[in-house]
RNA sequence: GGAGGGAUGCCCGAGCGGCCAAAGGGAGCAGACUGUAAAUCUGCCGGCUUAUGCCUUCGGUGGUUCGAAUCCACCUCCCUCCA
């Protein structure tokens, strides 16, 4: 903690037996928030096609902390939006808590330069702009965000031990200057947002002794409020992703939040929650409803697939959102089929509301002590397709022509 | 009654003598998406199939040609204009 810019403060409640699963609670500038959490992806002040009222459901049911992004509210609205309306949170009407991510993730997914005095993505509208670890802080502090992410740079975890440990290194350096420049500020300029924690972040891809001495160096720097696994889900397999997972959680210092970026199919959540992990983000539950994709109690389902155009049941009867509800997996698969936006934000809301309530049901479950059963139980469920309707034959692969060879 | 324009694979639509089992869409089927450049991307999509192979296809029937979805004749149906 440095002093008086500390904010946020985690209390442990309960451990699990035979796991590293914990439940705690995370208080933030806006809120209390028990972990482990899921936090909803709201990228451009919004997620996407759920209305506030919808997220405050999320909020009622244990999601009372957004993921909003820095690079993508820079270029659009920009910092004036946030300075003239006293921050994000007042802006779109939100008043739990926000987490940004500081643009680290754009580093990787948008073509971008990198430079030791930070990157110059070229993705968006960004018009040569450098995101720099100070402007990320900037831009943090001017949207009021509670717990603010240091620049980091994200690679392929399919990388070279080369480019691994020279990124690692930037990310460290990076580290170090998102801290003084947050530590340096003035105090927020807005009365609506109170002084925000700032978080490290753990790379080295997939390479175990790089890791450890990401996760060495960060930690013994003080300062940081809470810790950071990034780089996974970014080509790396399962079982390397929760191998260093695993590795590295045990290196995160107890009385600190662990907060795995990005990483979020159910089974993920689970596997990440076992070893240690307090919270999580990820795009799927939002971005798959667009595609058709629903996490259901029964596994996933795709609602565009031609088998649910006269399945009369409800997406998920264990379920009791507006989806789930109020109408078939037939009107749901026709909504899909029409790109109807109805669809996207019904699926949508399923899926958030799917993964919050795995969260409370995680929760509850290392409470009472039965977490590593719950563990055995659904790690075989999460993983599994709709076992009424499997998935069909994998499509015939056209031969390759032979060369002629003489 | 006269003049002209059309009929192509499930649908729309290109092709106008050989490189055509026939472009491109759409639909259908399957797959992928993990700190959101994404209402996106990939594969299959006449039949048989291991096929660089064979069979059946471009309204119908004949014909011209080494060779026709493509040219000619007639027929059937559709559209536009003139009486």
């Amino acid at each position: 903690m440095h002093g008086d810019v500390a904010t946020v403060r985690l209390e442990v409640h309960a451990k699990a037996t035979g796991s590293r699963a914990r439940v705690a609670t995370l208080v933030t500038a806006h809120d209390r928030v028990e972990t482990p959490v899921f936090m909803p992806v709201g990228t451009r002040a919004t997620v996407r096609t759920q209305t506030l009222e919808q997220l405050e459901q999320l909020a009622q049911l244990g999601a009372p902390i957004l993921l909003a992004n820095t690079y993508h509210l820079l270029v659009r609205p920009g910092l004036d939006v946030f300075e003239r309306f006293g921050g994000l949170h007042r802006w779109m009407g939100w008043s739990h808590s926000i987490l940004t991510d500081s643009g680290g993730f754009q580093v990787f997914s948008l073509p971008c330069t990198i430079s030791e005095a930070g990157a110059e993505l070229h993705g968006l509208d960004g018009r040569g702009l450098l995101l720099s670890p100070e402007q990320s802080i900037a831009t943090q502090r001017a949207i009021g965000s509670d717990i603010m992410m240091v620049l980091d740079h994200c690679i392929a975890s399919t990388s070279s031990r080369a480019e691994t440990e020279a990124a690692m290194h930037r990310t460290h350096r990076w580290a170090d200057r998102s801290l003084a420049a947050h530590r340096a500020a003035p105090p927020a300029p807005n009365l609506d947002a109170p002084p925000a924690a700032l978080f490290a972040i753990v790379q080295g891809a997939c390479f175990p002794d790089l890791r450890r001495t990401s996760a060495e160096v960060l930690t013994n720097t003080d300062g940081f409020d809470g810790y950071a696994i990034g780089g996974l889900a970014v080509g790396d397999t399962r079982s390397q992703r929760e191998d260093i997972t695993e590795l590295v959680t045990e290196l995160l210092p107890a009385d600190r939040p662990r907060y795995l970026m990005g990483v979020g199919t159910p089974l993920d959540l689970l596997e990440g929650v076992h070893r240690g992990v307090d919270m999580f983000d990820c795009i799927l539950p939002t971005a798959l409803a667009q595609q058709g994709v629903a996490f259901t109690s029964h596994g996933r389902l795709d609602l565009e697939r031609g088998v649910y155009k006269l399945a009369d049941q409800p997406l998920d009867g264990a379920c009791a959102c507006d989806a789930c509800t109020r109408h078939s997996r037939s009107y749901l698969h026709h909504l899909m089929k029409c790109q109807e936006p109805l669809g996207w934000q019904l699926l949508a809301q399923h899926n958030l509301v799917f993964y919050v309530r795995l969260m409370a049901a995680m929760r509850a479950h290392i409470r009472a002590d039965t977490f590593a059963a719950f563990y055995r139980e659904q790690r075989e469920l999460l993983a599994r397709a709709d076992p009424e309707h499997p998935p069909g034959p994998r499509p015939r692969v056209k031969r390759r022509k032979p060369q002629v060879q003489r």
